[in-house]
RNA sequence: GGGCAGCUAGCUCAGCUGGCAGAGCAACGGACUCUUAAUCCGUGGGUCCAGGGUUCGAUCCCCUGGCUGCCCA
């Protein structure tokens, strides 16, 4: 592993000897710009289909460029394989046709190196698609030696500390990045398409609202404040419709302060949109129409598979009431108006765990997790959260204890969480002071009064609809990865030494 | 926080009951003018994660610690 005082190996040092042979012959082993008229894809999607004598007459002349990841020499020819950003094309050298000097280069060219190759498109007695070379520039070296060509890169903590190491050797991982981005940019042009406004807002919080987590803390040092990092976008995204905005959006990183597995990376990247005068019904479409749109990005036709679990996110998701869906599998009837004594007497009989601080709607929502959502494997939006857990959501009209807020469930995991956002100053400030009370009784995780927030509710916030989408989870999702660790380019790790 | 597993050459991995540290790829030297995990001949390469203990002797057994992965809370 790379670290400074590394002793040097014979690699190593062969491999310096080599650049320093290079800059002997008048050469800078670490080049300069190269112009190239072909990726390794273009050139398979145009002369693939071409016949190996009519390439041959046509001598389509092409220049590449990428990193030489094999090598097959014979005496005075040689093969190669060049791989760029679109993937790997061969190429055919011979002494005869470059001359002593230049083959010269390619036969003490380290697999790793970055080599320019000008030459015709021709077809091999095996009948791979070839570029022949009549020129080769030298663009880089490589002073380490690179995974082993065969197996790739195994190793787990080689593949996260140093993932450029992964994305070279393992092709798999390098195109599962570019389908994430490929799913961003499809959510985005999405939004965008819709009335939707980018927006920035601040990663620097005085205060960590809009989620339940604990925040990372850090110092200013000019202010002499401490400020804590974003563990959500909510509350500065709800002050921009206050200012009139009507549709935002971000896509931004976020910092929970908490344990790390295969689901959680203490920064990770959620979307929460913002829509006036929406209703969280409203929100359901539009989060079905982000899933969709997400989904074409991977999947033309909307079918996937996740770690064996196929799954159709072409038809339209399932929607159903939390209290109805907890009757379903359990037969408890939540519906009933009850007291917390008899809540728990119920939780007693279910073996259902609850803290001493909990409201009825705390165990309806522990009966939730512990009786349903692990059920829900294809798209099902449930609905109705209990207001005790949703202190930013607005009451349900006809039934208070409710909330006009879902979530979104595949394959027993929640994908997004939305609801018809609290627009009454007056009852935001009491929801607050509810997570303000459950911090006393024991949970850290619960919310301070954002006195700023609320003052800016007083101005008066339209009638509005949220919506967060953790794209890891999503990213995680679509290419059917089992660790976020798999989705995220630079995981957080624990220091080496 | 608890449990299990892993850590050996640049990479991928073997290593028996505790007895001189192994292979493939990569590298180096040589042969080879259509190869593709190229082939053939030859060569070099090790802080066996770290520290302690047991032992005549430890990669191996014991203890402590580190990092990583998986599972559980």
């Amino acid at each position: 592993m790379a670290k400074q005082e590394q002793p040097m190996n014979d690699q190593l040092r062969v491999r310096r000897e080599k650049m320093q042979e290079l800059r002997d012959n008048g050469m800078d082993p670490f080049g300069h710009r190269f112009e190239r008229t072909h990726l390794a894809a273009e050139i398979h999607t145009a002369f693939d289909a071409v016949e190996h004598d009519d390439l041959l007459a046509q001598e389509n002349e092409v220049t590449i460029s990428g990193r030489m990841v094999s090598k097959r020499g014979k005496g005075k020819v040689g093969f190669a394989d060049i791989l760029d950003k679109s993937g790997r094309i061969q190429v055919y050298l011979r002494k005869d046709e470059l001359g002593e000097n230049v083959y010269h280069i390619f036969k003490r060219a380290d697999i790793g190196d970055f080599l320019g190759i000008t030459g015709h498109v021709i077809k091999t007695d095996m009948g791979e698609l070839t570029v022949k070379a009549t020129g080769l520039t030298f663009l880089s070296k490589a002073l380490r030696p690179l995974p082993d060509k065969f197996h790739g890169l195994q190793n787990q903590e080689q593949i996260y500390r140093q993932r450029y190491l992964d994305l070279i050797a393992n092709r798999d991982s390098f195109e599962r990045f570019q389908k994430r981005s490929k799913i961003i940019t499809a959510i985005r042009s999405y939004l965008d398409g819709n009335g939707f406004m980018e927006v920035e807002t601040p990663v620097l919080h005085n205060q960590a609202g809009g989620a339940n987590a604990r925040p990372f803390i850090t110092h200013h040092n000019a202010l002499d404040v401490d400020l804590y990092m974003r563990i959500a976008l909510e509350l500065h995204l709800k002050r921009l419709i206050v200012g009139g905005f009507e549709r935002v959006y971000e896509i931004g990183r976020v910092f929970r302060n908490e344990g790390m597995d295969t689901k959680h990376n203490p920064e990770f990247t959620m979307l929460e949109t913002y829509v006036a005068y929406f209703d969280f019904q409203d929100v359901m479409n539009e989060t079905e129409g982000i899933f969709k749109a997400a989904v074409k990005a991977v999947a033309t036709d909307g079918q996937i598979s996740y770690q064996g679990t196929d799954l159709d996110l072409n038809k339209e998701f399932a929607r159903v009431h939390m209290v109805d869906a907890i009757k379903a599998e359990t037969g408890v009837d939540f519906w009933q108006e009850m007291t917390i004594d008899e809540a728990r007497k119920i939780a007693d009989e279910h073996k259902v765990h609850y803290e001493d601080y909990w409201q009825v709607g705390h165990i309806i929502n522990e009966f939730f997790e512990t009786f349903v959502e692990d059920k829900l494997v294809q798209p099902t939006f449930v609905y109705g959260h209990p207001v005790e857990i949703s202190p930013l959501a607005k009451k349900n009209a006809d039934d208070p204890r409710f909330t006009d807020r879902f979530e979104l469930y595949i394959i027993g995991n929640e994908f997004a969480n939305a609801f018809t956002e609290l627009n009454d100053p007056i009852d935001q400030r009491e929801r607050f002071e509810a997570q303000v009370a459950e911090r006393e009784a024991g949970n850290d995780e619960a919310e301070g009064i954002d006195e700023d927030f609320i003052e800016a509710l007083e101005y008066g916030m339209p009638p509005t609809g949220g919506l967060g989408i953790g794209i890891d989870r999503l990213a995680m999702l679509l290419t059917d990865s089992a660790s976020i660790r798999d989705v995220i380019l630079f995981p957080t790790m624990r220091p080496e030494d």
